[in-house]
DNA sequence: AAGAATTGCGCAATAC
DNA sequence: GGTATTGCGCAATTCT
């Protein structure tokens, strides 16, 4: 009693403050393959992980951008020889700046002229701003998460020992009815006797 | 019945499993601060989330280099004002490896050796198989952490139903014992006035 | 339309 | 030695 609204509320909210499930999620058609949060993978785990599936890339920086563009596989081969030269001579926004400009020709125009822009002028302004703010968002967001997850595991104990304690007084309950009901059958019998006494008395 | 076993597996499994509790966690104290898993912080959630304890620095990469070599505070301030041009000169290993020599000039000669070390020779060697095999193991934790997350909320909801119907089932036993009891009491009630009649009648 | 929140990923430190 | 976990920052995306 009282337990189970203020259960029902925390799940209420677990299920809707955990938006992995309705969100669309099809961001990174490479690599999300894995991660869809469904539990009927189990015998394909060695498997899965696989070296970002083939595509190498350079250093681990700004990969979305080249398979966000619309072109997952098969384009720009990140010249897997050559990424260790590369590796740290690539500036992350110059790089992402660039990147449609180089690996992108064929894109329209308008679709390229934003490179330019103020917008993508990353390199030092507020740049550095709008990055410090989502860190300090990631960090926030990170830490809610971990503690709704703390938060149902001791929910879930707290539970499975309510449960346990309601099958003890089920228990109990059936044992006492079944005495009781011992207690009136016995009286039942006793009844039929007296009035078959008394009928023979007659 | 037996969901308890199940259950209790996966509660277990699920608090042996998460050493997010037991794990040292002191590997950054500068941002690691307001990660201890703890639920008991709710009016300080606007205050903890400041940007890196204004240690500032580059581009956000090798950070832990420089923290962990001993000297979280105070030294090496990294310019907070050049970090803008800083920002994509720095090569991610190359300042990683060369942050001892620079920065760390007081420590013994047997210290600053390793350096020049195969084992420090990250620059491109089996450095991307390292990185590699562990960005797979981190994704293939991950995956499971995820897993673990889903298979706590959907037990903790599977709980929550039990729980209800167990309660019910509590209440049904509990108005069928009033309702023998009470059958109980008029049966005992008739006997104690038959047994007068009887007497009477002698 | 703009800022906050969420998420997948890679890196480095660390635990095991 | 290797894998597993974890905190963090980045970028893309979604939410508000």
């Amino acid at each position: 009693m009282m337990c189970d609204s203020r259960v029902s509320s925390v799940i209420q909210e677990w299920t809707s403050s955990y938006p992995g499930q309705n969100h669309t999620q099809s961001q990174n058609p490479t690599t999300s393959n894995h991660a869809g949060l469904n539990t009927q993978m189990s015998q394909v785990d060695m498997l899965s992980y696989g070296p970002s599936q083939g595509l190498v890339r350079g250093a681990g920086e700004d990969r979305m951008s080249e398979q966000m563009m619309g072109l997952p596989y098969l384009s720009y081969t990140p010249s897997c020889l050559s990424n260790t030269m590369n590796l740290g001579s690539s500036n992350h926004h110059q790089s992402h700046a660039t990147a449609q400009q180089d690996f992108c020709p064929f894109l329209l125009p308008s679709l390229r002229a934003p490179v330019a822009k103020r917008s993508i002028t990353k390199d030092s302004a507020e740049y550095r701003l709008r990055r410090e703010r989502n860190n300090i968002a990631v960090r926030k967001s990170r830490d809610k998460a971990r503690r709704r997850i703390v938060v149902t595991q001791q929910r879930a104990m707290q539970l499975q020992e309510e449960n346990q304690k309601l099958q003890i007084r089920i228990g109990q309950l059936a044992q006492e009815l079944d005495t009781l009901k011992h207690i009136l059958s016995q009286r039942h019998l006793q009844a039929a006797q007296d009035e078959a006494t008394v009928e023979n008395a007659m």
